[in-house]
RNA sequence: GGUGAGAUACUCAAGUGGCCAACGAGGGCAGACUGUAAAUCUGCUGGCUUUCGCCUUCGAAGGUUCGAAUCCUUCUCUCACCA
């Protein structure tokens, strides 16, 4: 094994690492003798869509995994109870046994698509943490005080706006780091969001001198397909793992020639060399950008799906778009009153929400029937089959009895 | 608990009796150009079976007025300072 690739493959795309020497160290062990090291990262049990932001953290999982570690997936189901890490729910209602297990199960499903599983140890916190007991929690604060505990920015921030901070608050960060005491982690990796938290566990290692101190990675957080905001879905600007082929493919065919640089550095599994000679290429004008594009849609919606699926999605995408032909599936609909009001008709099968804005649309040169603009907002349409188009990707089909 | 400031459309933010469906910016949608990208330019951005019209909206409920986002009363919430 090559340790200088395996450095800079670990290196890659990351924000900052605390005691890199430890990383190599391992490195080195594994090299020499096989022995595997562990590697932690904690992940909330509710709600597992998955989308790529999150994959960043588990691509880098697999990263380490192809170079000597054992993964410690840890479902922090103790920790939920607590409230979100950066603070927006105080807190939470506790999930049911089932479930927790439940979204563990769909946690499965989605990070086996990227990690070994024969490397991957999915655990709970609450295995460990349920049994710690009332003296267990107090000397666990009695490790900290107040006062560093205020050093974390989010706790800085709301103390010094006299926001409230819940005392159970405080505790999450020690669970966490506990969770690294329990575990015996000599890696944790998460979030820049997260490095107090991380910062946390390496603290209470020492702590209670378990004769290691684990390095921490923080991977930054993705933007989304705005290339500004990070990846959420409820900013809307999200590619979720479960999408469909078409859906994934075209989403990230529209992404900025920019961003696709930062998705190759995040996203890909290319190797940094080969992501070096396409952006030379693209450089020196012997690559198309949207050739590039296409490469990482490609790879991406393959991990998803498969590579056939991937290709189906390129045909699809190249045949509906760039040859603007119609697409295979699309919506039909049966509209029994006729004539019909070609504003109330969009309205009435969803593709436009209001007639004021179907008629806006219509004197835009939006809407297109049979691959016809119309320009007329009063169009009534009269009986029969037609092809109505909304912008370029709504489409819905009509038969007017 | 006290005092002060504020609450306007998806977000920020003007407007302090009629010219207000409400300036502007961002976002979004659409058109042109393209690689369904980005950048750029342009239009639209409350609803309505029909638009030189009608209806609903400026935290909530009442009130004053021919007329209120704008004035008055009460309430709710947010923020700042003090305790």
């Amino acid at each position: 094994m090559d340790i200088e690739l395996a450095i800079r493959e670990i290196e890659r795309g990351v924000a900052e690492i605390i005691d890199r020497e430890n990383i190599v160290k391992l490195l080195k062990r594994f090299a020499e003798t096989g022995e595997r090291f562990l590697v932690k990262a904690g992940f909330d049990p509710t709600a597992p869509d998955l989308h790529l932001g999150h994959t960043v953290l588990i691509n880098k999982l697999a990263t380490f995994q192809k170079f000597g570690a054992k993964i410690q997936f840890l479902i922090g189901n103790f920790t939920a109870m607590i409230g979100d890490p950066t603070g927006k729910n105080v807190t939470r209602k506790p999930l049911t046994r089932e479930e927790v297990e439940e979204n563990a199960k769909s946690y499965e499903k989605q990070i086996f698509k990227i990690l070994d599983r024969e490397h991957t140890e999915i655990v709970f916190n609450g295995d460990w943490l349920d049994q710690l007991g009332a003296s267990g929690l107090l000397s666990l604060t009695t490790t900290y005080n107040v006062a560093r505990m205020l050093e974390r920015d989010d706790f800085e921030k709301r103390y010094k706006s006299n926001s409230p901070i819940a005392i159970s608050e405080f505790i999450y960060p020690l669970l966490q780091g506990y969770d690294s005491v329990h575990l015996k982690s000599d890696i944790e990796i998460g979030g820049t969001d997260q490095k107090f938290n991380l910062l946390m566990g390496r603290y209470l290692q020492r702590t209670y001198n378990i004769g290691k101190e684990q390095s921490i990675l923080m991977m930054p957080i993705l933007e989304g397909l705005d290339g500004v905001q990070k990846m959420s879905k409820s900013l809307g600007n999200y590619i979720g793992v479960d999408e469909n082929p078409n859906d994934m493919f075209g989403k990230l065919l529209s992404i900025s020639d920019e961003l696709m640089w930062r998705y190759y550095e995040l996203l890909s599994s290319k190797s940094l060399d080969e992501v070096e000679q396409l952006k030379i290429g693209v450089q020196h004008g012997k690559l198309h950008p949207k050739h590039v594009k296409e490469e990482l849609a490609i790879e991406i919606v393959s991990r998803f799906h498969s590579k056939e699926k991937a290709l189906e999605a390129k045909n699809y995408f190249d045949r509906v778009h760039a040859k603007k032909e119609i697409p295979d599936n699309i919506p039909e609909f049966t509209i029994s009153s006729s004539p019909i009001w070609i504003a109330k008709l969009l309205t009435s099968i969803g593709l436009e929400k209001s007639t004021s804005q179907a008629r806006r649309d219509i004197k835009a040169g939006a809407v297109k029937i049979d691959g016809k603009k119309i320009s007329d907002e009063q169009l009534q349409l009269e009986k029969g089959v037609y092809i109505i188009q909304v912008g370029k990707r709504r489409f819905g089909k009509v038969t007017i009895l």
